[in-house]
DNA sequence: TTAATTACCTGAGAGC
DNA sequence: TGCTCTCAGGTAATTA
C-alpha cells in the first residue's frame, strides 16, 4: 500500500533510468483507474525521460517534451528489468534505449499511467494539498485547515485535498504517537496538538523513508526489493499496544483503524 | 456546501 | 479439496 514513503522510494530507485531514451511501449492491459491512452506508444516514442519526481502519491516522469502521471493505487509498481520477465500483472512495458524494461505491474489495477503535456494540468495533481515534509506545513497551517471540519481526525488526514501523502497505515500510527482518538473530531484538536501532529508526521514519514519504506502487502521498490518500516508500526495490524492495552479495530469511511482506547483521547 | 457511503479490483485467508 | 464469503484500501463519484 504505497503512502508517501513508499512512493518516494520508488521515485528514488527509479532515478537511474534518467537520461534514458523510450523505444516502444507495450499495452498489455488498458484497463487501469484511468483507461490507459491507446496512442500511449505515439505519445512517448523516442521521449527522454529527464526526471522523476513525487507529488503526494503521484509519480511524475518528466520528459523532454510533456510528462507522464501515475499514480500506484495499491498494488501498483514500477519495474526496471534488463530482460523482461513474463509476469500475468505486468500492464504496461517500456523498453529503453539501453535494452532494459520500465514494467508497470498492478494485481488489482488501482494505479494508471497517463502522459500529459504539462503535468501540472494533470485533474487529480491539480486538487492536492500541502506536502507534509515542506516548510509550508506547519501547525499554524493545520490548525487553520481543521477549523469547522465536522469530520474526524482520521478521515481529515487521509483526505490529500488538505494535506498529500499520507495513507490509513501513517495515520493510525501518527494517531497513537499523538495519543489522539481516531474519532476526535478535526475541529476539536488544539494548538498544542497540531504542533504534535506536525512535528510526528515530519519525523514518521522520514523514518519510513529513510527504512525504504513499510512493505505491507505488495510494496516493492523499482529493484522489487521490501521496506522494513513494518517492523517499527506501533499499532497499525497489531491486537496489543507496545504497552500491553488491547487494541480495538474499527471502520471508519469504510476504512480499517486500529487504535488504543486507553492511550488515546477523544 | 459539506460529510458519508459506495464502486472499482483481485489475492489471501477463513470457514464450511 | 473446493467452494463461498470477507477483508484489504486509494480515489472519485454518488448520495444524503
Amino acid at each position: 500500500m504505497p503512502e508517501l514513503p513508499e512512493v518516494q522510494c520508488v521515485v528514488d530507485s527509479l532515478k537511474r533510468i534518467s537520461g534514458k531514451k523510450i523505444v516502444s511501449v507495450k499495452i498489455l492491459n488498458d484497463r487501469l483507474r484511468e483507461p490507459v491512452q491507446l496512442n500511449l506508444n505515439d505519445l512517448l516514442k523516442d521521449k527522454i525521460i529527464l526526471e522523476i519526481e513525487r507529488r503526494g502519491k503521484f509519480i511524475i516522469f518528466k520528459l523532454n517534451s510533456g510528462d507522464i502521471v501515475s499514480h500506484l493505487g495499491m498494488t501498483g509498481k514500477f519495474l526496471i528489468q534488463e530482460s523482461l520477465i513474463e509476469n500475468k500483472f505486468n500492464r504496461i512495458v517500456l523498453e529503453l534505449d539501453d535494452g532494459s524494461f520500465l514494467i508497470y505491474n498492478d494485481i488489482r489495477k488501482f494505479g494508471f499511467i497517463t502522459y500529459e503535456e504539462n503535468y501540472t494540468s494533470n485533474k487529480y495533481i491539480k486538487k492536492l494539498g500541502v506536502e507534509p515534509l515542506s516548510e509550508n506545513f506547519t501547525a499554524d497551517l493545520l490548525y487553520e485547515l481543521t477549523r469547522n471540519k465536522k469530520t474526524n481526525i482520521k478521515q481529515f488526514l487521509l483526505d490529500q485535498s488538505f494535506i498529500v501523502g499520507l495513507g490509513n497505515i501513517y495515520v493510525i500510527e501518527v494517531l497513537y504517537l499523538c495519543k489522539i482518538s481516531p474519532k476526535r473530531m478535526a475541529k476539536d484538536v488544539n494548538k498544542d496538538n497540531c504542533i504534535e501532529l506536525v512535528e510526528e508526521i515530519k519525523r514518521i514519514l522520514k523514518n519510513a523513508i529513510s527504512n525504504g519504506g513499510s512493505s505491507i502487502s505488495d510494496y516493492r521498490d523499482a529493484d522489487d526489493k521490501e521496506g522494513s518500516f513494518q517492523d517499527s508500526h506501533k499499532i497499525y495490524n497489531k491486537k496489543i499496544d507496545p504497552l500491553g492495552h488491547d487494541v480495538l479495530k474499527i471502520k471508519q469511511g469504510g476504512r480499517g483503524t486500529n487504535y488504543c482506547p486507553i492511550c488515546q483521547f477523544y
